[in-house]
DNA sequence: AAATAATTTAGAACTATTCTTAGAATAATT
DNA sequence: AATTATTCTAAGAATAGTTCTAAATTATTT
């Protein structure tokens, strides 16, 4: 009982979100997104990897846990134009880059102490529920990728 | 001659936008879209708006005179969660609002100085193009109807 | 164990958008 | 001004992602 509460609180809470009831679908539709949290993936990505686990699971259960653990607060979409949804198990407030080159989406945390809601001038009396913040634009790897072919 | 330049430059900017071909339908949309730009129209509203001062015009024009004045920079796409593509004619860096209860969208400006992406920590090397915030929460307006109710 | 409720499955249905193709309008060239 | 080339528009078909529906399965409560 040692890792308890060094790592994030990612691996115990497949287990209990706010009282959901934890199916084997959801489990693994949860563990695919847990493992592919990086790459960011849609809900077609997500049922071929959860197919693998599970090969009797449909792609309707695969929306439909997506959706009861977006709900329990469990998973968060990822809305980058009108793409399809994509799913991200990183609950820690943070932006999206997505790179018009490689398409591969990058998780951009806030700066130290800053507060994403700041700079911008809501107006008063309003409740800030949700916050999705793409940034579209090219990744450092492929911008040198860039410079190497112009030269 | 006075207020040309006290006012923001929407309406000659209709005429020329980068040697794009203003055709008719273009303008048409282009001003509805100014007109309604407060309402944030998808492009089916905009093609109602259309149709009431053009009534040959089709919805496969309006998406692509949209998609010709997006390129253009003339107007920008706005996407919240995944409903339909809004289009805005206010070419401010700024958020939008979308509140869950009368599901309106309100332009959020920069407060006085502040930069959009200062918050965020991008990686280095990497370039911004655009940046997209969606704010989802509850306006003032209905926060205050709500509290009216629990009283 | 029986009854009730929630969940899964498979496929149909839906919606916003893009594609296709033909024809019309506009611009360029002679 | 006539001809050719290019761009744009219109109408509907096609597509992709997602939601809906109904029946079957699984879990929970009585």
């Amino acid at each position: 009982m040692s890792s308890e509460t060094t790592e994030t609180t990612a691996s115990k809470a497949a287990e209990d979100f706010g009282g959901l009831r934890m199916t084997k679908q959801r489990q693994v539709v949860y563990e695919v997104l847990t493992d592919l949290s990086k790459g960011h993936p849609t809900a077609s990505e997500v049922f071929v990897n959860a197919k693998e686990r599970m090969p009797s699971i449909s792609l309707a259960t695969v929306y439909n846990c997506l959706e009861t653990l977006t709900g329990a607060g469990a998973v968060r979409q990822v809305h980058i134009d009108r793409e399809a949804t994509r799913y991200c198990a990183n609950l820690q407030p943070h932006a999206h880059f997505y790179c018009t080159d490689c398409d591969k989406v990058f998780d951009i945390g806030l700066e130290a102490g800053a507060d994403a809601a700041s700079v911008w001038s809501l107006p008063p009396g309003c409740r800030v529920e949700e916050m999705q913040v793409a940034i579209r634009g090219v990744c450092g790897a492929c911008e040198k990728c860039r410079q190497g072919h112009a030269a």
